[in-house]
DNA sequence: TTGCAACTTGACACATGTGTCAAGAAAAAT
DNA sequence: ATTTTTCTTGACACATGTGTCAAGTTGCAA
């Protein structure tokens, strides 16, 4: 499936690599593994990069940028309220391509091993939170306050993925306003729900009384 | 630390491999790693035991014991009231002899790349729901209102461990009630908490007022 | 003191994995 | 048409790991 689209051999060996780190853990990614995944012959990997541990850092670099990434543009998203901008944030645990739960799992699952990933994972973690806490901040809340809140947005988000739950759309989507009331302690209003739901794409659902 | 108690040097085998498993994942639990970590040579493992698998068993073993065996325990504990019957069940994430959540955490790990283990889980993880959920309908719950109780309490209990939250022991204690209230829909009394903290050694707060 | 349980030493055969190298083949770019 | 990129084939040296075996040691126990 994410195989499909490569451009370079260099991204098919990314790619089965990514595969694997996420099915199988950090422990499958081995280049006779990724040979057979691939078709393509073993040696040919030295080619692309230097060794497995290139191939190591291409993965949290792809971690880094995307999932990381993405969660601090989303958090500094221009918004009128904080239920805006906590939606804004929300953006990335309900669109894939903002954010990769799997993949943070497994990098999660990789760091109790790898000291070298750990930090940069700690790092990934702390700015994170840094960056959600200063969009509290921006919204009035006492920094103290903020970073509670921010570190529960986290939590709550990190335990989520590790349970893998599968929840039907519309139980996620009524649920959204639900944690947004939690971290923010204000209520989001049907326009911010109704904007949340569109530009997310989610099925329009029997709920248009919560427009104001 | 684990080593401290071992009669045999069995033992000594088998808590080196529990060790392993807790802070590096099954991966790192091999012949040769053993072999280090209990100061005995590699041939002598296969005079206890067969072979890897072997070890691999007793500790699956160890975990369905323990882990499961206790969670289902404390849910068929006698109570009055359901709240009581939920601070019984509480144990086991209080009394760290009651449930080890490194444990779990290892063995859901390794059930994500080893099938027989993930089936072993899936059982596991049924039983445990299947027993609260008696205990829910003991206390006159509706069937599937009991269900969802039950997967909502393992639930929270499992991102709880993946999170490695550290709390405080006021903390924890004072979050208690309010789970106890989330998970049944009742408040515990005053006494039902002050019989949980007593049972479970902690410490006397100046929350005497919750006394009836 | 005899014997057994609980090891150790050192070897062997085997599997799986890494990284390198030399000699090519196939296709795309110049 | 030739060069360059992108590979393949097959070999080598090496490391780490598994499981087995033969022969010897050590310490406790009957």
């Amino acid at each position: 499936m994410t195989q499909s689209n490569a451009d370079t051999s260099a991204e098919l060996w990314l790619n089965a690599a990514y595969d694997l780190l996420i099915s199988s853990g950090i422990d499958a990614v081995k280049v006779m593994t990724l040979a057979k995944h691939t078709d393509l012959t073993r040696t040919g990997f030295y080619w692309h990069f230097k060794d497995l541990n290139a191939v190591h850092e291409c993965l949290i670099d792809r971690w880094e940028d995307i999932n990381t990434g993405n969660l601090i543009a989303r958090s500094n998203a221009p918004a009128q309220t904080i239920a805006e901008a906590m939606l804004n944030v929300f953006d990335c645990w309900y669109d894939a391509t903002l954010f990769d739960a799997p993949l943070d799992l497994a990098i999660r699952n990789w760091a109790r091993t790898d000291t070298k990933v750990k930090a940069r994972l700690d790092a990934a973690d702390a700015s994170r939170i840094n960056s959600l806490t200063k969009m509290f901040i921006r919204f009035g809340y006492e920094p103290a306050d903020a970073e509670v809140r921010s570190l529960t947005v986290i939590y709550t988000q990190i335990g989520y993925i590790s349970m893998h739950v599968t929840e039907a759309p519309q139980t996620r989507l009524s649920r959204a306003a639900n944690y947004v009331a939690l971290f923010t302690s204000v209520h989001p209003t049907g326009r911010d729900i109704y904007v949340f739901q569109k530009r997310n794409r989610l099925e329009f659902l029997p709920n248009d009384h919560l427009l104001e």
